[in-house]
DNA sequence: TAAATAGTGTCTATGAGACAGTATAGT
DNA sequence: ACTATACTGTCTCATAGACACTATTTA
């Protein structure tokens, strides 16, 4: 019989990809024009890569799933919690981290509406959203990642990186996470965990996408949505312009 | 800074759910008519589960990633080798493993085409391709495993086991591995890495009903199928019936 | 010729994209 | 009146399913 004594075992740690949009609650917006997706990060306390931002996440407590670690990592690191998380995949290059032998469980997280004041925690200044910008090109994946500041964190082309800021094998975590929510959003109505209960339908078309990369006619979008979507009563306080009706995800879908 | 040596840390497996398909290379294929779904199981030597079968996996070593860990235990336990292997998730309930804190990396693992004959290994009656049934009924996932002499060795109905003989929490494995294998046929035509790589358009057809539960005529099947093939000049040998072209992957595909 | 599967063509329903045009809010 | 967005409807094209029909092989 295998006796856990006799054997080498890893550290095991479980880290997050966190997608976020910064809209405001839509039943209470303004005129918000941009909506953009936005990645969290923490900034590293101890070395190794102390300074530098990475993924919140942490390492694996006996007792817990590694689901539970990655929320309560998640939560102590940056007071943020997830509603949605699901299994990425499993890092485990043996030489990702300078401590030693470290495999790292990876979670795509997203959150409803980003109320970026939710950022805080131990350390406010220590966590941060940050803007994600993706395109794809002839078949290379293309992810720029921008600092509140400005400073630029990532340029990443296909799996050439340009610049990285980031702590660790990151930046691959983070490519793989949002191929992962591209997939899940096209094929799996996945844009609606990203979205709060009520809302317009031209507040999805941004977030859409933003992710899929896709582009239609607002009255397009309209109409492939409309089969997905419950009515509701009401409607958001208007702009300058005409309100718009408010729905919900109709249930029933996988 | 973390030091590994403080902090408590699990046993980490690799362990892979390899489905297959039955079929004789299609160019030298007689008249076979049932292609049948199969899942890769071995028995366990030792305990805890000693005699019960499992899926083929073992523990990470040093120096390794776990794709390479799943790849070398399931080479040493049964003698396949696998072309297509992928990240499924991480189970690490801390009660799954009667042996202490053991977690699993999962992977869907795929065959090209099953000679039934390649189980060998350290222990040739150790290992065999079950059958695999699944079904769809309201919305819930029905397994049915059993052994190639007949034993049932699952039944599961959504996460109800009526009768499971499967170690540890490999059933619940298993059908995380074939809810990712139907998804990624359906939307990323993974059926390709279950053929050889020439095969007859009605070859497709069995293969892909059974792991999508969809249904269609051979003539519609044919049609969805078109774009995604090269023809090619060869012919697979006649039954008593007319000869059927042989086509390849046609690539450029996701 | 019969049996069995391979393969073609046709009709129809459905969904996506282009785009014209109407509705309703604020300024 | 003007502007910006919400929303409806229409046309066209591509794709999926139903199904009639032809082609080719062995028995």
């Amino acid at each position: 019989m295998y006796r856990i004594e006799d054997y080498d075992r890893p550290s095991v740690a479980a880290d997050a990809v966190v997608f976020g949009f910064d809209t405001a609650d839509a039943a209470s917006r303004g005129g918000l024009k941009q909506r953009k997706l936005k990645l969290l990060l923490v900034k590293r306390g101890e070395e190794p890569f102390r300074g530098a931002w990475s993924l919140p996440g942490g390492f694996l407590q006996r007792g817990e799933t590694v689901e539970q670690a990655a929320l309560r990592e998640l939560s102590e690191e940056t007071g943020v919690s997830s509603p949605k998380i699901m299994h990425l995949r499993v890092f485990s290059a043996p030489d990702r981290d300078p401590r030693g032998w470290v495999i790292s469980c990876a979670f795509l997280a997203l959150t409803k509406t980003v109320a970026l004041s939710t950022v805080s925690g131990s350390d406010a200044a220590a966590a941060c959203w940050a803007d994600f910008v993706a395109e794809e090109s002839n078949g290379c994946l293309n992810i720029r990642l921008t600092a509140p500041d400005g400073t630029p964190l990532l340029d990443r082309y296909g799996d050439a990186e340009i610049s990285n800021l980031l702590a660790f094998d990151h930046a691959a975590i983070i490519a793989e996470g949002f191929r992962r929510l591209r997939d899940e959003v096209i094929h799996h109505d996945m844009i609606f965990d990203l979205m709060p209960e009520l809302f317009a339908i031209s507040d999805l078309q941004q977030p859409y996408e933003a992710i899929t990369g896709m582009h239609t006619s607002s009255q397009n979008f309209r109409k492939k949505m409309a089969p997905k979507l419950q009515e509701t009563e009401f409607f958001n306080e208007a702009a300058a312009h005409r309100t718009a009706r408010l729905y919900r995800r109709k249930d029933g879908l996988s």
